[in-house]
DNA sequence: GATGAATGAGCGTTCATTCAT
DNA sequence: CATGAATGAACGCTCATTCAT
């Protein structure tokens, strides 16, 4: 378990079992609860070199959270081809992002858990990498409204799309709920037996895409007064 | 600051008055930086009080939870009349649950984010009232699915539902996207100005309702071979 | 050595057995070398107990140089009748203040040594008593030359003495010279077997006194041109 | 900063250089304070190299003592012309020490405070420099008590001076008392803005040759009976 | 019923020091 | 000759927790 402990290791190399080491301890213990201790015996080194290279706890977690938002952003950018209609690139995001957090379980803890749960160095790291996730879908959403448009020479009169209203903050809203709910689906596919990230990526396309109402035969909803 | 130094209370308002300040403390720093000195100061008795009453740091939060749990689930079920129909109810249920969120919100925090973020007994207890909240927003949903049938004796030959055939984990993946969709608003409502409950509960409804597919006038979706 | 183990005693009780523990550790190892462990165990304390009374270790060493500063200058302060000639008073003085320094050996470290070497938060809290002290033998130099004038009538005409036209500077400058040789002094004569606080005290009249130019037969001396 | 970085140096220059930045840190931040890292970096050289040359942090003070204190005593005795009076050469000596201290402030540090505060190894290695000056300075006054006497050939019958019969331990208390009146006056006038060294100097001088008895026109001094 | 007094245990951090290259 | 890599040991500080009153 952890890096086998072979002596005189470039740095770079060093550095990146040290944060293999810590994601997988803040993941299990959570931040606090984390030893600096722990995390440098299962990173095979000792604790003072841990502070030479990373110089503090905050600094290692900001820097584990880091290294998983790249890697977690860049798998699901990985996973899209932007040639593709909107909804294939959705569902190809869904099934990148819903498999990144199955095969990485520590990082999305760290990411989805204990970064937002500790205060404000490391909130603002992880809602950055959020908010870039929502930005993208938040566009997807918006090319798949006009994609879906029945007569493209409607829309863009001036620039706004005339049909589908959508108020920017209404759109902000659905990604923040498709996002969100993704976030859930996450937790939940990985806690539940037998649930793949394929099966929850389509939950997930159903619910979008078709919405609840489908099941009701598209009778739609609006407020009610009161 | 906190309670106001009341000398001789009858042991439970004293608790009532201890459990405010942790939900209060825990919220704000966090389970683990959250001490019991200042809890104590808070509650305006002394430490020792505390744990006579509460045992120690992981009852006193294992109540907490329990408390808020408890408030969250009956504000909600408060807010629905299960005479009306299920679109109704789920848009009464949400509308409970932001107006809740966002008035309490350090007991939000600890549910949503401390209690979780803090490994066992915390987790457990928490998911048991998100559990509580899903299987209710299940039930609306095979409801809303009944009553949108549009010939009742079609459906349960056999107790199988067979037009909209919903396996059982559809639905609760269904429910708990919509769950975690709910979850999230309420910490985006939260943080962004200007946004009601009324509003995020309004967009979580269209979201769910009408789905996305709504703005590409119903074209269905249904996951590539791949 | 050390306090007696004794439990549970009234916090100013314990606040001083800290303070004497601490004078000790600071004295003999220095401010940096000393170890709060070491001052909580010869103060038959817990460590933590020196934390709760006393905040940090810079508060600790702050509030040693204080209750000695104090404790040295009432000493010094007591040991002299202001209704005596100057000559007297100063005798007087030196005489207590060797005398404290002899029977407080880790206090005049700390207060002589320790904190002038550590900078500014400490420096700073013995500056102050040494400005005390200086200005104190200041006005003695002053009156004792205002004594020494042989017609009283000559001086303080418009105020200012005319005769032994002492510029401001030129006496704080003896009194500066004075009080660092009593300084010296009191070392020297601690280190030096057989020598008494009495005996320190005439060197330095003397030499304050009589000058060594009274070994000179009175020869004047004054700086050459250069 | 520092000294430049400039490779394959002889080792002498080399030590200079370490012995350079080591008297800069251990004056600026003091002994304990002062780390073994920022004395290398402020060298220019790398720490293992500190230790191939030097040993220790111990023998590092050390070697900066033992410099130091060599070059102070040398430039108080390349001041002072041995074939002038007693009180010349006392104001020359005088002189070159208080600009010597003026010039090389952390070196005076090192010497004055960090040495004697810092236990034994150290304090004995200053200690022995002291009590050269102390002794040059003892020897000063007996010179000058003897240039002093009327007739020269009342004095030194058979070695021991009669007139003025000086113990030698009192002799020794003066001596002691004008080099701490010096140190102290170093420090003042490093101070104390627009001191000069030679005002320093002949403060001192003033205060030794002609005392403060002066200034009450030779009313001799003696100690009370008590 | 309520509290001032007290502590065992542990954590983040630093530093002098040494190999292996 | 010179250094990047690495560590054992210790220190300042904090906290949940418990007696004795």
């Amino acid at each position: 378990m952890g890096a086998v402990k072979t002596k005189r290791m470039p740095r770079a190399v060093r550095e990146q079992q040290m944060l293999d080491a810590a994601v997988e301890t803040f993941g299990r213990r959570g931040y606090m609860a984390a030893s600096m201790d722990e995390i440098a015996e299962l990173a095979g080194v000792s604790k003072p070199l841990v502070y030479l290279y990373l110089n503090s706890k905050e600094d290692l977690f900001t820097a584990c959270i880091r290294r998983e938002a790249k890697s977690l952003v860049e798998a699901v950018r990985a996973g899209v081809r932007t040639d593709l209609p909107a909804d294939r690139q959705l569902w190809a995001g869904l099934r990148a992002f819903f498999a990144h957090t199955a095969q990485h379980p520590y990082a999305w803890s760290v990411l989805h858990l204990q970064a937002r749960t500790h205060g404000e160095p490391f909130a603002a790291e992880v809602a950055a990498m959020r908010e870039e996730i929502v930005a993208f879908v938040t566009q997807l959403i918006v090319v798949a409204a006009r994609e879906a448009l029945p007569h493209p020479r409607l829309r863009s009169c001036g620039g706004t799309p005339t049909a589908p209203d959508l108020a920017e903050r209404e759109v902000a809203g659905l990604a923040e709920a498709l996002v969100g709910a993704a976030e859930s689906l996450a937790a939940w596919a990985n806690a539940t037996a037998g649930v793949t990230s394929r099966q929850a990526a389509a939950t997930l396309m159903n619910f979008a895409w078709s919405g609840l109402g489908d099941l009701m035969n598209g009778r739609p909803w609006s407020p009610p007064p009161d």
